[in-house]
DNA sequence: ACGGTCGATGTCAGCCGCTGACATCGGCGG
DNA sequence: CCGCCGATGTCAGCGGCTGACATCGACCGT
């Protein structure tokens, strides 16, 4: 056995999740966080660029499925079908074992501005990123960035249904079900 | 004249911008920011919530703006269309004697995260408050969403050719051209 | 004119997020 | 067995932000 109890990240970031859920995300400090975990406040900050982080390691995930899921579109769909097919695939990551912990850690994401800010760059960084891939694709810049946007806000109308919903559809269902909404808005 | 020098708001916020893009938003404290403007940082924290603050202060009138010429829209437009004719007044309001500051302005936020997430947070908040709007005009849930978040997207894509434009077309121009792009992409 | 209230500001102490610099010490390769 | 490496601890310190209390000119009513 080492000098250090393996998985110091993980410990930290359960909890930061188990204090936050009990107190509330301004009512816990750095180092109640890190000493639950039975590791220092500084330790902590070696492990996570911020205290907001502790909640969104794992998102990196997330990302990288999208792009790997517009990647993954034949050349010949139209650029909002691609974003879809992107926000489709990080649908199936996002599985039915998933829900309770995404419902849980969105109860809390909604309850504190701060997190909420940090949650909306990292989508906006997603979405800037298919907007890349779309245009490395050949697609025109304007239209680029509007489909990366609209399937952004696709998923973001499909996820909020899903986590309400009681497991009578899944994540790629939903997304399905927004993208129509979102065709008979527009079109 | 009284004790204090009037305008300790718009004085702070001058000073805040003078000393960030000499010097680069981290580079520059509160209390710096204050002294420029001749006063205490603690007057600093009670004229703005937090240190970014200072530099979006006066975005309420644009989002009302915005609410203000959705709600002018008749009632039988579309749900996209009303909320296109929203950012549209708000693209009245930026007219060209703000373009530079607004230049100015974004260049600022775009070089630094920490205000990029502000700005998110307030953009989504103008789209919450639209698609609460269009609910009360008997919107679908969903489509309210949609549409307000379609909306904000034509918006971001029309500012930012606005911003980049030397002054060949003004901002409402810019947006209907985006929303065509959209309605391109969609359609 | 006077006294009292009000409101913007100053002062001070203090918590917490976050960082740089340096020390510690077990594991592991040579 | 030695020495390097890497995760952690320790410590000092800055800057954002807040609560509590003091200050003092303006304004209002008498």
């Amino acid at each position: 056995m080492g000098r250090w109890q393996p998985g110091a990240q993980g410990r930290l970031q359960q909890a930061a999740m188990e204090l936050i859920t009990e107190r509330g995300y301004d009512r816990v400090t750095v180092a109640e966080i890190a000493e639950r975990a039975g590791l220092t406040e500084r330790t902590f900050f070696r492990h996570f660029a911020d205290k907001r982080e502790a909640l969104f390691a794992g998102q990196d995930q997330f990302g990288e499925s999208i792009l790997a899921g517009l990647a993954a579109a034949p050349p010949d769909v139209s650029p909002l079908e691609a974003a879809v097919r992107g926000v489709e695939a990080a649908g199936t990551w996002l599985d039915d074992e998933r829900r309770p912990g995404a419902r849980a850690r969105q109860a809390v994401i909604d309850a504190h501005p701060e997190l909420q800010e940090r949650e909306l760059i990292k989508l906006a960084r997603v979405s800037a990123a298919m907007a890349a891939a779309l245009r490395d694709r050949g697609v025109d810049e304007g239209e680029a960035v509007l489909a990366a946007d609209a399937g952004m806000a696709v998923f973001r109308l499909a996820f909020t249904r899903w986590v309400a919903d009681d497991g009578e559809h899944d994540l790629p269902w939903h997304v399905r079900s927004a993208l129509e909404v979102l065709r008979a808005v527009v079109g």
